[in-house]
DNA sequence: TAACATTGTTTCGAAGTCGAAACAAAAGTG
DNA sequence: CACTTTTGTTTCGACTTCGAAACAATGTTA
């Protein structure tokens, strides 16, 4: 037990939440690297890519978008900017609401997924789930929807932050 | 189930790797938030700092913080800069080895962590463990810690990295 | 000891992120 | 119907991160 985990406190829940930090930081690196080699993409424009795939005619406004990605608006405007220009995703002005986007995955962009997405399952399976029993994996899953759920209860969305 | 979820994987692993990496995000937000308000630091510099507060004398290598904090060398200067005038941290050359820089914490930096870490520690609980009783935090921990070392063992350390 | 490789750090340039401000359209209000 | 507020997005500037290259000191080896 080190005098860090004195400090910040010495118990199983400092144990519990550095190893959640650090499992997914090194998570975040293998998936990375995995992503720009076989497919030329990088994490953050797999998950958005992968977002749209999975939406009604693949298309998805830009702020539900951001918000289920948990990016800032302008981020996303530079990450759809560069997927854009990659042609693997269009943006189009919405009919009813002048002011809304709506971005839409094209058929690029859907083999570019799944050219990925084997890699991608094979880094998940081999770097969090070798380790652990079904019977785990279902377990450490419960826990952390758990945790997720409080967690989005205690942080505003994009647009409240907006309103401030 | 999401689509999503089909296309990536659509079992309890995908849940399980999702709940992970949402619940580190929100999590981390909600941790630079209160970090700036309380003590004006951000997350890693908050990290940094703590890591330095637990060695011995208060003082470490600057590539052994950078691999600890996982942070880049190049990375780990800019922060270290930036708590240097701030008067957090001050960096030595080293005697025996000219090319080294030992990073110390200074009495202020300390006193910084202090002022810093209740709050923290009040997030976190809210967070992550007001959810879970001791003994689901127990088992979460047993699972992300060998999930955390199955990690390590995967990825190079930056050192490696280089000469790769 | 003269190369040559290795190790420790910083500098530099390219990317990516965020929030505030700017714009634009829609909705609400007197 | 003006006028104000809200909502959807992008632009802009500040900050942070990373890796490659540059520098500097050690080690190694012929």
């Amino acid at each position: 037990m080190s005098e860090f985990e004195v400090a910040v406190g010495a118990d199983l829940r400092s144990q519990a939440y550095f190893a959640l930090a650090e499992a997914y930081n090194l998570l975040q690196l293998l998936m990375d690297e995995q992503l720009r080699r076989d497919g030329g993409v990088t994490y953050v424009q797999f998950v958005l890519l992968a977002q749209l795939a999975q939406a009604p005619q693949g298309r998805l406004r830009m702020t539900d978008l951001a918000d289920t990605v948990l990016h800032s608006r302008s981020g996303l405007t530079y990450q759809a900017t560069r997927l854009e220009a990659a042609g693997l995703l269009r943006r189009e002005r919405s009919e009813e609401d002048e002011r809304s986007v709506t971005a839409v995955i094209t058929d690029e962009g859907r083999r570019r997924l799944e050219q990925v997405i084997p890699g991608h399952q094979a880094v998940v399976q081999a770097g969090m789930f070798d380790v652990l029993s079904d019977n785990q994996v279902k377990e450490l899953a419960e826990k952390l929807d758990a945790i997720r759920t409080r967690l989005r209860s205690m942080v505003p969305s994009s647009a409240q932050r907006r309103r401030g």
